[in-house]
DNA sequence: CCGGTATGAATGAAAG
DNA sequence: CTTTCATTCATACCGG
């Protein structure tokens, strides 16, 4: 909802929309004229899915710029949908995992809700709990203390912190600011992964 | 893909998901309304926009309570569901009003050198054509239907007030225990006046 | 046209 | 506050 993208019944905007950029007809997607939403051509969803398989789940904004910039060769395409793209694959990869992983039973929860029952939590004296407060606790019980707090996150860069599944590569340190002049990593025919193409631009 | 599996992990304390959120017909989402997470009606919505509106970005902990209080007259809700709302609401609508920066980590642009004799050639961070950041303006395609409203008020928002920015106002002291009986309007450093429904009861 | 399925988009919830 | 995770909604699209 929102500004606006609520519910149900809004109707697509029908003006707008950029010219379909043909592109390559990639089977797929070029065919839609109707632009209510972006539709990857082949291209592009190959583009992707390798960047994907590379490793990168994640994008910093920077990254999703080039990606969109560099995709939109191939067709019509907003950030966000690069953006949104690797959101769902990786929520969908990951998702898929864990069904297939855990076909047993109902993997019982455990999480660390608070429970009414045994509330003894009234451990808010710190302001960064400020916020936690509010809902671990019954609604009535919300503390009074919310302002400020000067917790100003760390800014701190570490590009190479150890994520999870987030494999944050570098392509040999490449940095193309131009991406129309692609370089060509022919793939030697490798075995198994169909390996990248011409993804370098990152 | 998968089915609609209601692989519930989160367990609701107390009662359960027993509040249906309908209430007069607001039963927005087309029907799935689970238990499981928070499903605003459009009543809802829209009165945590306007308060957004007024200028309202983070409600504290009492304001929390009324608005969720108040809002309870509409559907199920609880204080965190406010509490987040505020939240994401005041997130989203930065990243999507702020040129870059999106999800991800950080620009790690804090400082680019830029070098004198070589033209900065290309620079994405510039949308001066489509002034959008990574998530392009709102698609913000809605049709005011009316298909729902509160009986017992006049809210009407029609008016394309701009947002304001970082105004962050704070309600003086006050705390009415019940707002039916007094009427108050809060008070924004704002002066555009005229929006004032019944959200009153901060 | 109508079903199911794949997936883009949105957003509630939460972690950091 | 920022960024990520999970779930859901809405469509495009395919086979019948």
């Amino acid at each position: 909802m929102e500004d606006g993208v609520c519910s149900r019944i809004y109707v697509k905007g029908g003006g707008g929309c950029g010219g379909e950029s043909g592109s390559g007809g990639g089977g797929k997607g070029s065919g839609s004229s109707k632009c209510g939403r972006w539709n990857p051509t082949a291209e592009q969803v190959k583009v992707l899915t390798e960047l994907f398989r590379s490793g990168l789940r994640t994008p910093s904004s920077d990254q999703i710029q080039k990606i969109s910039h560099h995709l939109s060769f191939y067709g019509k395409i907003e950030s966000k949908n690069v953006f949104y793209w690797f959101q769902n694959h990786k929520a969908r990869e990951r998702q898929k995992r864990r069904k297939l992983s855990l076909p047993q039973q109902h993997q019982q929860q455990q999480q660390h809700f608070i429970l009414p029952t045994s509330s003894n939590h009234q451990h808010f004296a710190d302001q960064s709990m400020t916020n936690k407060g509010i809902m671990e606790l019954e609604p009535e019980r919300m503390m009074r203390t919310l302002q400020l707090f000067p917790l100003n996150s760390t800014i701190d860069e570490t590009q190479g912190l150890p994520d999870d599944d987030d494999h944050q590569f570098r392509v040999n340190g490449m940095q193309y600011e131009d991406a129309t002049a692609f370089t060509y990593k022919i793939e030697t025919k490798m075995d198994h992964p169909p390996l990248d193409l011409r993804l370098s631009f990152l």
